[in-house]
RNA sequence: GGCCCAUUCGUCUAUCGGCUAGGACGCAAGAUUUUCAUUCUUGAAAGAGGAGUUCGACUCUCCUAUGGGCUACCA
């Protein structure tokens, strides 16, 4: 790449960082690190209707959880502050007015509701209104107005949109790096709404391109969502003369619903119990609330692994990757054209995966507050210990409590099918005998508490599933739970035989 | 309706004209295991349909079908 690589993840405020956006921003920051380039964060409000507060803290923390980092912008600053478009304003008038002098654009004075009334009749018959060269002059615009009524009508306060002069019957050709050529007739394209007067800000369009050009980016790189409105973009690069400068175009697949059709959305995810979007949220308009994949238990790392693999392949069969991995091989010419259907199941897989790979140490941190919730103070190198021994068992760290729980607390309650299967017969008084095996072991190492119990088993040819299964119910009160060894070396020697105690003492063998 | 994009196992995908179509998730069976998992082995499972180009097409072209996106003074 010859130039300076300059990308953007460009997110609108209006609620919570959807995952497709996390692997937008991801797709970028990949990109951008890949070629040395920068990460610029820039937040598109121009919607003063849909802002919602609190929307860009969470995108904010949701990148900052991911890993994804931001050279310049919003958060960071940077050579081309403001990065949050309601701070620009006064920049995109002047643009748009630009337009109108090169004969690009023009002024128009429907309101509203009178757009809605032609939407309608045209509708009736059949037909749908557009918006475009066969009626801009029909209506009230500065193309079929004179001069001085237009300067009246703005001078007197009337509301007025300034919208982009789509040339009729001219065939634009576009590049996309993902999608490769592509030809549209800007005669099946609308005049869009460039900037409006109401709220004195620019739509989506002209603030994209004006900023887009004026902080230099390089890459575009979008959701496919956006490539109906790219022969537009292109027009506009044209208009405003910057086509050398102009950044190259990258549509990504979509992110589709694990069943049925359409894009994934949050209902998805309330209805089949996965989160769609990376950190809960709860929305100050509503109160209503939507889980996120840190709350539910998810490693950042396997998030973001699993994001990258969907509509992207390394082009090997390595699944597994860091961050820094995934810099390393990440090319556009690899990502998918189809829209990619989001599986729960994989992402539970990613996280398993590394789940079975964290540290004990990295365990007990994470851990630590959970156990803390449920009334449990203990070291952190018990609590690492703990995690270490049932992570293979775990997908989510949310897991480690289930499955732990009886190396913290003593049973007291005994599960049903287990005291059935056990509780019986000779296995009480066995239970007494291992008892004072037990008792007579100084070393309570796992080896060596394997070795004596073994060789009393095999000497005393007892079953060793009737004898293990006893003392399992014993210590940890149900028919789960790692090796035995791994149970007596975590309690150690006092806690076991308290634990048997108990049993002989309290619990009524079933005949 | 119009415009645009897409189409390989149920799902994510590999294949850039030579294929006995590979891997992963999930599923099934088996092995391991004192429990439950893990792990390992094996298995079932795919080129939307039709024309063309070619010695040869999953790969290229066209048509059809299906899916998706867009069609706002939202992004």
């Amino acid at each position: 790449m010859s130039q300076q690589v300059r990308v953007r993840f460009a997110p609108s405020p209006t609620g919570p960082l959807h995952m497709g956006g996390v692997r937008t921003a991801l797709y970028n920051f990949l990109f951008a690190r890949r070629h040395g380039g920068k990460m610029i964060l820039r937040i598109e409000d121009t919607d003063s209707q849909r802002f919602v507060p609190g929307a860009e803290e969470y995108i904010l923390e949701s990148l900052k959880w991911c890993g994804i980092e931001i050279d310049e912008g919003v958060g960071v600053g940077g050579p081309h502050a403001p990065y949050r478009q309601s701070e620009r304003r006064e920049i995109y008038l002047k643009y748009a007015k630009q337009l109108v002098d090169a004969d690009w654009a023009y002024y128009a004075f429907d309101t509203a509701a009178e757009l809605d009334t032609l939407r309608k009749e045209a509708e009736a018959k059949g037909e749908t209104f557009a918006y475009n060269y066969a009626v801009r002059e029909k209506l009230p615009t500065s193309l079929s107005l004179s001069k001085e009524e237009v300067e009246q009508r703005i001078a007197r306060g009337d509301q007025w949109v300034i919208r982009f002069k789509m040339p009729e019957n001219e065939v634009v050709e576009m590049d996309d790096l993902i999608r490769g050529h592509v030809k549209v007739n800007t005669s099946t394209l609308d005049d869009k709404v460039l900037y409006k007067s109401a709220d004195a800000l620019p739509t989506y369009h002209l603030a994209n391109i004006v900023d887009d050009h004026l902080m230099e980016i390089s890459h575009v790189i979008r959701g496919e969502e956006w490539l109906p409105s790219l022969p537009l973009h292109y027009l506009l690069y044209k208009a405003f003369g910057w086509e050398d400068t102009k950044p190259q175009f990258a549509h990504l697949p979509l992110l589709l619903k694990p069943t049925g059709g359409g894009k994934l959305s949050k209902r998805d995810g309330d209805k089949m119990g996965f989160p769609v979007f990376p950190l809960f949220w709860k929305s100050p308009a509503t109160g209503e609330t939507a889980h996120g994949y840190r709350e539910d238990g998810y490693f950042p790392e396997a998030f973001v692994n699993m994001l990258a693999l969907l509509g992207w392949n390394p082009g090997t069969e390595q699944e597994i990757f860091s961050m820094q991995e995934l810099i390393d091989s990440f090319s556009l010419d690899r990502v998918s054209k189809a829209g990619a259907r989001f599986q729960p199941d994989k992402a539970k897989w990613f996280n398993a995966q590394y789940m079975h790979h964290k540290s004990d140490e990295e365990l007990a941190a994470l851990f630590q507050p959970i156990l803390k919730a449920n009334g449990v103070e203990t070291s952190d190198e018990l609590a690492g210990k703990a995690a270490g021994i049932m992570k293979e068992r775990a997908s989510f760290i949310t897991d480690l409590w289930d499955l732990t729980s009886y190396f913290f607390v003593a049973p007291t309650q005994y599960d049903e099918k287990q005291t059935k299967k056990y509780w019986k017969g000779e296995n009480p008084a066995r239970l007494a005998e291992l008892r004072e095996v037990l008792a007579a072991i100084d070393d309570f190492s796992l080896e060596n508490t394997e070795r004596v119990v073994g060789e009393w088993i095999a000497q005393k040819e007892y079953g060793m599933g009737q004898i293990m299964n006893t003392l399992r119910l014993a210590l940890v009160g149900a028919g789960k739970g790692p090796g035995m060894y791994d149970v007596t070396a975590f309690l150690g020697k006092e806690e076991c035989l308290k634990r048997i105690d108990y049993v002989l003492a309290n619990l009524k063998p079933v005949e």
